[in-house]
DNA sequence: CTGGGTGCAAAGTATTTGCATGAAC
DNA sequence: GTTCATGCAAATACTTTGCACCCAG
């Protein structure tokens, strides 16, 4: 479990129910698009506004406390930022998962045949998850 | 310059002055994102509609004609479909190249550690291009 | 107390749909 | 002639904004 008051402070952020809801949702799944975190946060917060989560989540992206993340065929989804990594789409079940990849001998070939100074590398696999092969 | 009628009709779309000049458009740019491609179709179809651009995109890119591309911090663009490719994205100036990378290499070493079965790469750097450094 | 967050309603932007007309085949 | 594309208007979806009220610090 995160400490979400404290990461959020430490974004300068002011510590609200909403906002630790929020942290700790993405915190529990990982990737969750908005209309996701909308529905799960009514639980806990019934009178919640779509504009809220839109505020946080662009508060928190601005911040590079959040991630957002654009996936071919889907709505973006958002996570908290951590290393870089590459993520794994499963286009049966929808599954998102994190996979850290070396990525430096990519680097290094596109820097043979092209004066392009990189400054992040975005890498999405769409297939199918080991659950549904 | 491409033949864009015969190109339509390869992918069964009926062959109209609009979808050529989207056709022609997308050759000539790249990459181009809604906006820019009705800004340019107006001019030489002062009537043309946005609905016309989007059915028309959406029906490129059912038939895999058409390729949607998801860039960080950006609206998407749409290209040709062509070979596998990855995008050169440079956030000075905004242009966007494509370059072939062979990423065998990465797929095996996501081999190493996970059962996914990959069946597209999405592979876009950010950066500064040649010119804006 | 003060600044900033919340929720609501409204505005703004993006995308899709239905339909009458007209063009492609 | 039949099918399907076009352009318009309307509908829907998505996101942002303004404001009154309230809570965190």
């Amino acid at each position: 479990m995160v400490n979400s008051s404290i990461l959020l402070k430490e974004y300068d952020l002011k510590v609200t129910p909403q906002r630790v809801a929020i942290v700790d949702e993405l915190y529990k799944h990982g990737h969750m698009n908005i209309d996701e975190l909308y529905k799960n946060l009514l639980e806990k917060f019934p009178s919640i506004s779509l504009a809220t989560i839109y505020k946080n989540i662009n508060a928190m992206v601005d911040k590079i406390f959040l991630n957002e993340v654009k996936i071919p065929e889907t709505k973006s989804v958002y996570e908290l930022a951590k290393e870089e990594h590459s993520h794994l789409v499963c286009q049966s079940c929808g599954k998102i998962e994190d996979i850290v990849l070396d990525t430096t001998l990519l680097q290094n070939s596109l820097k043979g045949v092209s004066n392009f100074k990189v400054e992040s590398t975005e890498l999405v696999f769409s297939g199918v998850c080991q659950n549904c092969q």
